[in-house]
DNA sequence: CCAAACAACTTAACCGCTTAACCTAGTGAA
DNA sequence: TTCACTAGGTTAAGCGGTTAAGTTGTTTGG
């Protein structure tokens, strides 16, 4: 089989127990003896086994992250960030892709309490109250994307949604539009839900009447559907707000096949600030989420909450941020 | 802590070992028996530790997968593919993360080490010959993508850029194209050679001169930069094929910039069939290099090579296929 | 009818590490 | 000189599983 400490401490000519506290400078051996041993590592090129040494000292320092489906671009990015804060806060990290099934949501959890994480960042919303129940009660740390409310091991991060689209709003309100039309997702989504709402009342606070709202399917195809039908309203609104960049994208795609020009006839605006948003034609003016933040975040809370003696969980905001494209500009004259 | 399998033989009444086989499905355990440990284990809600079971088991039943950037979007549909095969092998898997860092590309083989696992996939091209000695000495299976050839506990996949470079220039000749650019990317990475290398070939296969060939930096800027520039050639292309997307979308933004209609003054192409070029306006004609077959392809060769005894590392090809989009149509009368 | 074979367990020895408890010089204070 | 520390180790008991070897009670072939 492979290397074992003790081969090392056989070549170092130590204890098992030496090479161990070497290994984890706990500086408890003196600096000959040190030496020694992390040549004999060096040479024998032995890695310690981190099954047993998690299994030795009780604890996996392993953090986990669910996340729904890491082809959906707003999740690489968070990844990215979780899992360079875990590692900088000398974590290991696992990722469990759910696919947005509940059963394997179910496994993904299975598989966090196998591997006997200090705690998991959940990001999808597949997650059933049993499965944060079951987390709580072996005592891992949790975080949640706007469900529940923070409490004992679990923390909460929100994504300020509210002052994204409130941005947005402002924006345009002040480029003089009037009649911002909306183009929703699927209405079980808790995230598009916020966003609708917000889009609603952002639009009220400025005493203007919100709508049309048009419902797509948060994909390219329900974006251009929507381009195309908003192009044929009359009156026709003068900047429509679409729930994501990709249904931004088809919008925008729909409203030209329609031949309108944006901005100049009309203006768009995604959210998520995905690359997408960046390289269209023309450039989607957008909100970023600070998703690497967000990532980030997670990491630091399940740190802290499994850290804490007594946990308490907080609440974490994530900032939105207005991002200008070239897809909006100033409403066309009557 | 948490529950062990000890409680779980006491619950049940029962030896651990039972319960093990029970677990494992050995088959060494009677109908009665299997029902109550089975009950047990549902009561209390035990999950086995991961860890201890590697351990004693002296098998990971892991494969990792080294990226160099989740980020990139030509790395989510790998590790996808990769993830969900290997647990419909029976696989956990890993992934790490190297931000194209030499150094964190090492620290990503140590963990592969530590963790033991049955083998690894590597997606990068910053992996140095020592460290693949390194894990070939512990007889861990792995497979790269395209850099050394096949041997031992080693395969190698091979995208096949030739034949989707082929597709690209065939198709463009077949439209009317004889004077073809082409938008490199930095000289140093193998697979942007090679789609220079292939163009450039098939090119002199249909008795076409190859250039003017411009080199980009692989991202957006660097694709607008050299859109910009073939707009004031003379004489100018008929076509633009880029090395990549991102580069693809760049060229398109910057040829429209300089005030060229695409397709009807010029044609553009790109390569990899990210989500980019889909949405983009227009649509990108590109090659689709069947990324989730890639990382499926992996996790199968890993499986393979770790599963026989005596291991043969082998060479698996992944097909491209030419995907049509609104960018390129036939060439413009002279 | 008895020995061999089998089914269905239990016992206990690891797997490769960590860590509490113990040991042994050597040092400095009284 | 004596004694309490301390520095720098060693010993050995786990961690939570797996699994080879051993132990039963029950069949079954000759």
């Amino acid at each position: 089989m492979a290397l074992t400490i003790r081969d090392v401490a056989k070549a170092a000519g130590v204890s098992t127990a030496t090479v161990s506290n070497v290994l984890n400078k706990t500086g408890k051996v003196g600096r000959r003896t040190h030496h020694n041993v992390l040549s004999a590592v060096k040479k024998l090129g032995y890695f310690p086994n981190a099954h047993a040494r998690h299994l030795a000292s009780r604890d996996s320092r392993t953090l986990g992250i669910i996340v729904s489906d890491i082809v959906n671009p707003f999740f690489p990015e968070v990844v990215k960030g979780f899992e360079t804060r875990a590692r900088q806060l000398g974590y290991d990290a696992i990722l469990s892709d759910t696919n947005y099934d509940p059963r394997r949501t179910q496994e993904a959890a299975e598989r966090m309490m196998e591997h006997n994480v200090r705690g998991v960042a959940i990001m999808t919303s597949e997650i059933s109250l049993r499965l944060i129940h079951e987390l709580a009660r072996r005592r891992i740390a949790v975080t949640f994307l706007d469900l529940a409310p923070a409490r004992g091991h679990v923390s909460k991060l929100r994504i300020d949604y509210f002052s994204g689209m409130k941005q947005i709003v402002e924006y345009l309100h002040k480029m003089g539009h009037r009649r911002i039309a909306f183009v929703a997702g699927r209405a079980k989504l808790k995230s598009n839900v916020a966003r609708l709402e917000s889009y609603e009342k952002c639009m009220r606070d400025l005493d203007l009447e919100p709508g049309p709202v048009i419902t797509g399917d948060l994909r390219f195809e329900g974006g251009l559907a929507a381009g195309e039908a908003i192009a044929k309203l009359s009156p026709r609104p003068t900047a429509v707000m679409a729930v994501n960049d990709l249904t931004a994208v088809g919008v925008l795609k729909g409203l030209l096949k329609a031949g309108l020009r944006v901005p100049q006839d009309i203006s768009v605006t995604g959210f998520d600030n995905t690359r997408l948003a960046e390289y269209s034609n023309p450039s989607i003016t957008t909100v970023d989420v600070h998703r690497d933040m967000l990532g980030q975040m997670a990491a630091d809370a399940l740190h802290e909450l499994s850290a804490a003696s007594k946990p308490h969980g907080r609440e974490y905001q994530i900032p939105a941020e207005l991002i200008l494209g070239d897809s909006s500009g100033p409403a066309p004259a009557e």
